[in-house]
DNA sequence: CACGGCGATACCTTTGAGGTATTGCCAGCA
DNA sequence: TGCTGGCAATACCTCAAAGGTATCGCCGTG
């Protein structure tokens, strides 16, 4: 059985009428009669009344055409679609990404991209760098945005793309002597009790704050140990300590703290966009799109990978 | 579009390897290529990545396959579903009944069809005999249980089948003084408060009443009069008097009152089974054939029409 | 570098969908 | 009662396209 006698078998319910059907779907009535004999054949049933008054589906008729059309409605659906899947205007999105992108890109790209894209389903994992990597080559995820490049078995099937730099900045609760200043000398810091993230997770962060203090420095050794940068920010607006975190805090206003640049600047890892190289999905393409028109410092990667669309 | 190009995409994704999906389809493989390519080229899309490991479908395929496996489902489910529409066994049965029906033949045959056909629709209207006629032929009804056979316009398109003979039998309390009797004479009703049936509806009773007891009697014109079967026999019981109906009344055992014969031996009007002539629908060929086996006194004409069976 | 596996391409064969002409079957009507 | 008109079915033909066979081109592998 073939789409076609559903279609015949459809204009002829509704037109009560061989000649008419026939004409309706562009055919001579000889050929629609056959393929209505044919299909009545194959169900094994007769589907239609040939009466005087017009032709009319019997009893088998009635339930056969209900599921016809359901069947020709979904082959058309079927079209659509896909063409809104390639498209990427359906389908699914799995981000890996670390605490602080929170706080600096990904609220205007997330905010931008469930406008653009309302039928993509996001699905959104807070990871550290180290475990993006392995779940973007397992095909876990889809795209991740990690500090520094990602590393480790399979990253060579990885595309990375610097979309931020960042630097060290210091926070400090508006009660502090800091508090005023425009930025903070290493020296200065080093006297004071400082907040900083865990290292386990993001080595490249405390190579950052070694270089800054120095390696043998007792104040990173006495520091209090946070999560994260939002826990940073939390206890220095408490007033224990002077808080060390990427210059991207300053993205979240919050009342109670104020933000110093550190002297001499100390660079951290860029942040970095990843995905799988083979992974050509139009989800992933509109994704990026929307990372090259949100940051400003998005690498020409991007830009190559985005032009040839299909 | 066709169901062939569905069932091809549906097969290569389950095989993920074009050589095997045609030998499962029974078909060479350069021939499914070409299918698949015609596919993709009418979607607009790319369906089906080739890949050295195996052919995997696209995001778009994966849309495009959900709806094709649903459409191909509904396609399957349209011969089974014309086939058990042919054979009767789904569908619906719009029957009137008089209410006295449901006294004799109406329990078991519809207890015994809702056993047969558990998924055809039984619609039950209650009716008198002057609305079944009119209902019958305007397609409201597919069969029709009545006193007497179906009069008035149209009625010659009906097949009508007596299916139970009839007659007068009295109803009284058991403390009535007749309760121990076998019969009673119309003289001795004469003598009695009656309890009868409203007339409107069925005229044919209050003939065989009158037939009964004299046209000119006083009795009839003093009787209780009482909407149904139901409420004559609970009239009865309460000792307002004796009532009279159908002998189908002594179907329905009840604690409190006797029912007796009646001399002379009054017959009522045949209950009669009505259908459309032109309506050959599994369903009621169904119901027609419970009705044969449940009615021992069926008429030859029902044997008739359930012979050319298809 | 030769080999093998796989999908695509080229070209042929054959099925069957669709077209034209005609028949058969009533219903309405003179 | 025969005539006519409308409609579906039948007969027969044509041709598009589905399917088959042979082969190519492209890698990845030993």
């Amino acid at each position: 059985m073939e789409a076609r006698h559903l279609r015949y078998a459809v204009a002829l319910a509704e037109h009560e009428h061989f000649g008419r059907a026939a004409r309706e779907l562009g055919i001579a009535q000889p050929p629609l009669s056959r393929q209505i004999a044919d299909l009545e054949r194959e169900v094994g049933v007769r589907l239609f009344d040939r009466t005087r008054q017009g032709v009319f589906p019997t009893a088998a008729g009635e339930a056969f055409l209900a599921r016809a059309r359901r069947a020709l409605d979904e082959i058309a659906a079927a079209t659509v679609d896909a063409g809104r899947a390639a498209r990427g205007e359906t389908g699914r999105l799995r981000l890996g990404f670390i605490a602080s992108a929170l706080l600096d890109p990904l609220p205007g790209v997330l905010s931008r991209f469930g406008r653009e894209r309302p039928d993509v389903r996001l699905e959104l994992h807070e990871m550290a760098t180290s475990r993006s990597s392995p779940a973007l080559v397992a095909g876990e995820l889809d795209v991740a945005i990690t500090l520094g490049p990602p590393r480790g078995a399979g990253a060579e099937h990885l595309v990375s793309v610097p979309i931020g730099r960042d630097h060290v900045i210091a926070v400090v609760s508006t009660a502090h002597p800091y508090a005023g200043r425009q930025s903070v000398s290493a020296d200065q810091l080093r006297r004071q009790p400082l907040i900083v993230s865990a290292g386990e997770d993001e080595p490249a962060v405390v190579a950052g704050l070694r270089a800054l203090l120095g390696t043998d420095s007792s104040a990173l050794g006495g520091a209090i140990v946070a999560r994260d940068v939002h826990t940073i920010i939390g206890l220095a607006a408490s007033g224990v300590g002077v808080g060390l975190g990427p210059s991207r805090m300053r993205a979240v206003p919050r009342p109670g703290v104020r933000f110093c640049a550190v002297t001499p600047r100390t660079p951290l890892p860029d942040l970095v966009l990843s995905f799988a190289a083979r992974d050509h999905s139009p989800v992933l393409r509109a994704f990026l799109d929307t990372i090259r028109t949100n940051c400003p410092e998005v690498g020409a990667a991007l830009d190559d990978r985005l032009r040839p669309q299909t």
